[in-house]
DNA sequence: TTGATATCATTTGCGTGCAAACGATTTTTC
DNA sequence: GAAAAATCGTTTGCACGCAAATGATATCAA
């Protein structure tokens, strides 16, 4: 052996080992950790989706907010949340009704339906949580935790 | 004090301390970091998604396969892989062709501006993945990859 | 005050992502 | 070989998620 002593990688790569392999970009392992979760969560909370749960989640800890202002908090753009509430309001979960000294904002509350939908989901949301991380130790789960929260 | 030791939470927990912060909750912070990425990928690659690179990434690899063999590489059901090939199929990324033998399997093989799009891309890919994990050590990224893997 | 700009919300269009039901084709089982 | 079961693909319906365009209202500046 003379040249190429880079010879390590599996399979087609330059001479300085530089392979792309799909399996491994953090982006879509991303994608499946995320699916992972969300079928988790349906497996355990069928009738209302993620998006809905950290609305009325979100809700219940800020208390009446703006559509928008609520979307900020749960990571939702404007046209994601307003169908996220649409269909809370759909449900009785949430109230809606105009600002009063500015008519441009909606505002979102829960209403007592809501409010007891969050209270008796919240030990099934912790379930789902452990459930997602079971394959990791504590002290791992702490560290991805942290990690993850960096690049979010 | 004498009873209620566990008074460290900032906010209402039980006795136990057993609040449920949705902003910590792992599948919140993975919606998130999920979400990021893909807007840095749409900032890298704007006419092709990520589920769409994954498929014509994959199929580089691997060759020519069936339709729902694909979306199991890819991670993605029978019914979202056949809109992502109907896509790149309508943009002559892909051909696709009848299994000889058993007459209910679709292939789907790369044409070559399919394959000339993989290796065009595969750089700006690699960017991506690199500008995802910017926040990162190289030390950091190494065990979130780790650790996501191990629950995805 | 008025005119420009900013903010809040809505709508449309497109692309995942999944459940459920279906038809067509194998494969298995008896 | 015929019935039953499994596999492959398609279709429909619903729910995010985001870009872009729009309308209504508020705020800022000249």
């Amino acid at each position: 052996m003379s040249r190429d002593e880079n010879n390590v990688t599996l399979d087609d790569a330059g001479p300085d080992g530089n392979a792309y392999r799909l399996q491994e970009q953090i982006g879509f392992i991303l994608r499946k950790a995320h699916q992972r979760h969300v079928a988790i969560f349906a497996a355990h909370i069928g009738d209302l989706t993620p998006p809905q749960f950290a609305a009325l989640a979100r809700l219940r800890d800020v208390g009446e907010t703006s559509q928008n202002q609520l979307g900020a908090l749960v990571a939702m753009d404007a046209a994601t949340i307003k169908g996220v509430i649409d269909r809370l309001k759909a449900r009785g979960l949430v109230t809606l009704s105009r600002h009063a000294g500015d008519r441009r904002r909606l505002m979102v509350g829960l209403t007592p339906q809501g409010r007891e939908a969050v209270e008796r989901l919240v030990p099934l949301a912790k379930t789902i949580t452990a459930e997602t991380l079971a394959p990791l130790t504590a002290r791992e789960a702490e560290t991805l935790a942290r990690l993850l929260g960096k690049i979010a």
